[in-house]
DNA sequence: TTAATAGTGTCTCTTAGACAGTATTGC
DNA sequence: GCAATACTGTCTAAGAGACACTATTAA
């Protein structure tokens, strides 16, 4: 650095431009067991995701993502896994970006610009932090729906429309929310954007984040598969695997198409499930070369 | 909003945290036509990467990615579409986030956190920024290699290096990068670093930035090849798509197979190019109901 | 004619999907 | 035996990859 680099520096002043705060809201997936009725049945599996009760204003008393303000010498990344350990006790798992939220009314409290992570992880490995008189921490039941599209084409042209209808539900607690997605196709350039129609229960812009993030979610297991592994405790059924496939993709598959699809991923055990009404499964773990063979 | 929440709000004051200036930069890529040696074959397409030399500290005299703070008021979104604009004079381009840098010691000035855009755009569309005495702009060529690979498995985890080399050439200015990539796979779970081994020419941390988003778009043209599209301008022959495709797919392709391919995504015209000593190629246009099928 | 690119037909091999069938447990 | 889940074998259709072939232009 020469001298007349140092003499700049020491003239240039950051606070002279205007200065957001920013901030990592992070939506945390697991996969959990839902109630059982019938002990011949396996418990049915469901897409949980987690969210905290606002105690203070703004938003008081409404659910929102787990998060925080970024401190200084910290990079969100950082930020993100220190909120996901002070709220689940989990160190290791998979936690990305995917998405920046800073429309300029989003936050009542001024200008904060919002960067949303994922995090995938096993709900049995995770320890929530104790709710107080101040403080609640819930896993809620995931549904998110298309409940309508449109699709018009002229020419060069395109116009699509889709709503989503998301319902949130833990205990007798239901948050609901509807987004308006509009694509539109012109000059050969495609432009999306998206319009949250209600909210109820969740604080700030989160319902149009978690309906972001879902979507998301299903794309990158569509991309690469290996990441529904992130939901999976050590050791698993190849049927549990499945249904966390079936979950996030929001599809059905054949058990014997899947299996000869994720043979190579996964290694056997000696272990097995017992005391089901039915034939016990071989439990199974990752098989982490076929992971990075590639 | 209730009276307690008016109340908390007044005396908030946003500006007892410490905050980061947030900028956007913005790896604006474009395929254009190399240098036409010989009259009969067909011109060299070349990827090609938009850079800006600075003209002031710090990194005064080096090339950097277009960008700028972002303003208050307007998303980051917004600011990316902005400054695209400004440097290239294009409106309707795809221009996706494709990253968040904000490693403390990024920039000598201070706490700014780097929002990284893809832009993809058809070179031939795009009117630079005239340049002045203090300002100049240039597309250079882009070239990326791994060149060195390590692969190591023990039990539950794994280990894998890769190094890449990055070299920007526009006229005889050559821009040369390093980059160190490590993933851990331990105890069920992936983690990857970047670290930046050398970096000449390029300002700031932009080689580890663009090192990252040529990566990037390699992994979003696989996942979903329609991005390519995106590159090319209204009318094209179906060996310019193709070569296309080769050049970001980073892979040579056989033109029977990848004409069967995207035989849906393209519709036949009745133009044609001529004036070349061989069979005169038929330009074709997107077919955008094929986009929107699925 | 030749050098170059444009474009087509068809074979093979792999894989995704469907479905029928067998195996094993507790009650 | 029954209800439930666990797991396997095989047929088919679709797609990816390879390659040989024909077509058309300016020089």
């Amino acid at each position: 650095m020469d001298k007349e680099e140092q003499e700049f520096l020491k003239n240039y002043s950051i606070e002279d431009f205007e200065r957001p705060s920013i901030a990592t809201d992070i939506a945390v997936f697991s996969i959990m067991d839902g109630d059982v009725d019938n002990n011949r049945r396996l418990p049915e599996k469901q897409l949980k995701l987690l969210l905290i009760k606002r105690a203070s204003y703004p938003c008081k008393d409404a659910w929102a993502l787990p998060g925080g303000f970024c401190r200084k010498n910290e990079t969100v990344q950082e930020t993100a896994a220190r909120e996901l350990y002070e709220e689940t006790n989990v160190k290791d798992a998979y936690l990305s970006l995917a998405g920046i939220f800073s429309d300029a009314g989003r936050d009542p409290r001024g200008w904060i610009v919002s960067n949303a992570f994922m995090a995938l992880i096993d709900g049995n490995r995770c320890r929530l932090r104790a709710g107080t008189d101040a403080w609640e921490a819930r896993w809620f039941n995931v549904l998110l729906n298309r409940i309508e599209e449109k699709r018009k084409y002229d020419g060069d042209g395109a116009k699509l429309q889709a709503t989503y209808g998301l319902a949130l539900t833990s205990g007798d607690i239901r948050l609901t929310a509807k987004l308006k997605e509009e694509t539109v196709y012109k000059n050969n350039h495609e432009k999306t954007a998206c319009k949250l129609l209600s909210s109820d229960g969740l604080a700030f812009d989160h319902a149009g984040i978690i309906i972001n993030l879902i979507c998301r979610l299903r794309d990158r297991a569509e991309h690469d598969f290996r990441i529904i592994f992130d939901l999976m405790p050590e050791y698993f059924t190849l049927t549990e695997l499945q249904k966390a496939f079936e979950i996030v993709m929001d599809k059905k598959l054949l058990a014997a198409n899947f299996r000869r699809k994720l043979a190579d991923y996964v290694l056997e055990t000696d272990k097995a499930v017992e005391g089901n009404a039915h034939r016990p499964a071989k439990l199974f773990k990752r098989n982490v070369e076929a992971f990075y063979r590639g």
